[in-house]
DNA sequence: CATTTGTCCACTGTATACAGTCGGCGAATC
DNA sequence: GATTCGCCGACTGTATACAGTGGACAAATG
């Protein structure tokens, strides 16, 4: 008799530190953690029932993510950002999410558009707004993985967390106006997908550009 | 009486991660830690004389840095490098300094100039490859700072190392042909610097265009 | 009162201890 | 002989223990 055959996708059991990244990343997305909350070692790593070790090497990745900042003494809390920070966060994102349009143009396949499309679909059904702003930052984050360029991916990697608690607040403000946060997602993701894959790397990095600008405006609302 | 004004400068103890760090990725652009190499936490805890904490701080600071990779088991080697991953560290390099130059253009100072030419008249001084290679992307690593935007500085860190290594791995095949480093080096830096305090924003790029296509064109040499 | 000095405490940096996991290799099995 | 099984060892993941360190605040000093 032959192995099983399933098909079957490995169990990924994630670290504890994973755990915890995601764990506290999310808190500060979402806002439940504000900025310039201290995070102590210790009382984090009793509140998630793990030890020290872990919850640093949590802390540490998300200093690198840009959502975690440490003083001099080595004590940590949750990043406080400025005006200034998010322009630069605009410029660095634009600079990238540029670059990989035009790799994108050339590389796209079918099967990542219907993966994208789907994604879209995902973003019309959400009404969690912290979901709705991992799905939006998600949509990117495929657009940079089809790149398929390792240095690039690890670069935006330093600011996608970053987005994603800029979005989230955005998308609270906009909430608190009852205006709704899909209709300004989704159409934007439509036509800038539908030039990505245009095969005109001009157009793909065009429409980058367009869509970016519209969430700059958008944006500290 | 007043408190002692000696400007005494702050005597910086690094943390043993750091100093770890610093041994190890030196190990690595110098060469003497070969790509492929396996890293355990334990034997390197060893030699260095401390625990296997910081070494495993080191060992992730170093992934990030794209100079150590982890298996899925959680085994670190130093990171084999294939052509295609120097092609994507040109472009990204490209990208990232090409839009450093552009702030550059505007923001440089008299102060930054005098630095960065010092910093060339200490690479016309050098003889040891290694530290020849340092000293280059140390003045690449000043151009950003004066560009003053955090995020680029951050992913900057994430291929500089690995630009080290390129080049210092580039110097010694050099030598082997009894080719001067420093003329390779000293020259361009200069036009290089010249076009970024002209003021010009266009000037400074395309200074900094030139400057990584003389780069492409001379690497894996 | 302003400044300095001393003490304390919360917290991190590092070391050590232990448990679990994966790959290798030889023995058992068909 | 090829495959499977089971044991072993090397190594990591996590927990715990301990030794600073620097800031806060109070007492001492001018």
């Amino acid at each position: 008799m032959n192995p099983a055959k399933l098909h079957l996708s490995p169990l990924a059991r994630q670290s504890l530190s994973e755990d915890a990244t995601s764990r506290i990343r999310r808190a500060i997305i979402s806002g439940e953690l504000a900025p310039g909350s201290p995070l102590p070692e210790t009382g984090l790593a009793e509140q998630l029932a793990v030890s020290r070790v872990p919850i640093r090497e949590a802390l540490m990745e998300m200093e690198q993510e840009g959502l975690v900042e440490f003083d001099r003494r080595g004590r940590s809390r949750v990043r406080t950002f400025s005006e200034e920070d998010f322009e630069e966060l605009f410029s660095m994102r634009c600079t990238l999410e540029v670059m990989a349009a035009r790799l994108v143009a050339k590389r796209i396949t079918s099967a990542d558009v219907e993966i994208l499309e789907t994604m879209i679909e995902g973003q019309q059904a959400t009404e969690n707004l912290t979901e709705l702003s991992l799905l939006d930052v998600a949509f990117h984050g495929h657009i940079i993985q089809v790149a398929c360029h390792r240095a690039l991916a690890v670069c935006w990697k330093t600011i996608r967390s970053q987005i994603e608690f800029w979005l989230a607040r955005a998308h609270r403000a906009q909430a608190a106006r009852h205006l709704s946060s899909v209709e300004l997602t989704v159409p934007g993701h439509r036509r800038l997908l539908a030039d990505l894959c245009s095969g005109s790397e001009l157009k793909a990095e065009n429409a980058m550009r367009l869509e970016m600008a519209t969430w700059r405006e958008w944006l500290p609302a």
